[in-house]
DNA sequence: CGCGCGTTAATGTCTAGACATAACACTTCC
DNA sequence: GGAAGTGTTATGTCTAGACATTAACGCGCG
């Protein structure tokens, strides 16, 4: 009947007293001594189960000063998650296809930052064959010379990345424009209609691995994120 | 010199690796027992800095088969940032000011979700005392009562909440629009100029307290992040 | 009054053990 | 050959201490 560990249950205690306001932000949370004595357990323990609590962020913890419940970011900035293409068709129920529009191997262009050589690929992502979006991207043959043989028509960029060269830190950028006469044509839309630019830009250690931009028709199109500050 | 606790050292050791590419997703990283005559150290002191790297989703551990590197999530989401607006502005050194233009009180329709009367307020936020976003706002008199008395002209809607109104649980709504001719006139477009919208919906314990629509110039405003994988 | 300064209360880290638990590997018995 | 039991290995939790570190507090002194 053990089921959960007792580090467990203590951070469990505490986090629903802060979640249902009876502990505010700035209340000071019982000492780790007092905790001890109330679960008649090593203050390892306790200590294990602040710690937790500490590092997700729900409390402070300063020496000597003790543990108050942590106050909500100033400036609270919520988040918004930017999905894979594929997973967020297929999300949505609807079937994933993709065409690869163009293929080029060009020199990079020095404030590229993607190295010496380019692939540089034109993608068309449909939705149940809708156009759902266009893609414009940039591999550099330099951190990812596997690239140049990968047949982009059986798996597109996005994900071919995804498999062969996890990145380690990535720039995103979201901004609204008017549709070029390229884009409008491979989605379907009207010269300048409004559309969705999401520009991501990844690194791996430092090295410029990949750009792309993917333009999503504005009426079809919303980034939606649920979100709740308590919860890690 | 001791500087770092030697628990955060092996997490780092190990984090290092697993960034750089040494070890790579699947590999199965040295036991406990092996890490401690490495280091020299107690087992827990060992386990501690895994149990991090676990709760963190670099490794997973399992009994017996041992700790090896986390596959990346499958589809690979990253998230971005939404900042406030004032704190956004004044965060690229621009002063920040905001001017009133409409302010009523009217029934909530049943759609809205936001109780039985609202109080709907229309804002220009400045950056530099040009247009930088154009802001419909709803907000329910049946959570905030207060929200009637508040003098928005002194301190934007989105302030005001802020610091009266903390929420528990929003939703965001990214997309691109053209301009209305209101929204055109509020921010000296051109009518249908692309634009950014951002929606932003709250709650708190399940009560509906505003409503946002945030329309900011295509051309000016870029909703940017940068994110890495690894750090909490 | 206010400025140092020692005291001490709180957290932070670490140890050397112990037992629990999950999962795989192997053996035994039918 | 398969099912059931048995051992082994690695992680998971916990304990009872120890010492380190930090900073709030209060006291005494000028």
């Amino acid at each position: 009947m053990d089921q959960e560990p007792l580090h467990r249950r203590i951070a469990g205690d505490i986090e629903r007293r802060i979640a249902s306001g009876e502990w505010r932000p700035g209340f000071r949370i019982p000492t780790e001594a007092e905790l001890t004595a109330e679960y008649g357990c090593a203050r390892m323990t306790v200590s294990r189960a602040m710690s937790d609590l500490s590092a997700r962020g729900l409390v402070v913890r300063r020496r000597r000063a003790g543990t108050v419940v942590a106050h909500p970011p100033v400036h609270s900035s919520a988040l918004v998650a930017i999905p894979d293409i594929q997973s967020e068709v297929e999300g949505r129920g609807l079937a994933y296809t993709h065409r690869l529009l163009g293929r080029i191997v060009r020199p990079a262009l020095p404030d590229e930052g993607l190295g010496e050589r380019v692939i540089e690929l034109e993608t068309l992502h449909l939705a149940d064959d809708l156009p759902f979006v266009f893609e414009r991207r940039l591999i550099s043959l330099d951190a990812a010379p596997e690239a140049e043989a990968a047949d982009f028509t059986a798996q597109p960029p996005g994900g071919w990345l995804l498999a062969h060269m996890p990145w380690t830190e990535a720039e995103h950028r979201i901004s609204a424009v008017g549709a070029d006469r390229e884009t409008a044509a491979g989605l379907g839309l009207a010269d300048g209609a409004p559309c969705l630019r999401l520009e991501r830009r990844t690194w791996r250690d430092g090295q410029g691995v990949t750009w792309a931009s993917q333009i999503f028709p504005g009426a079809a199109y919303d980034l939606v994120a649920r979100f709740s500050p308590t919860k890690g």
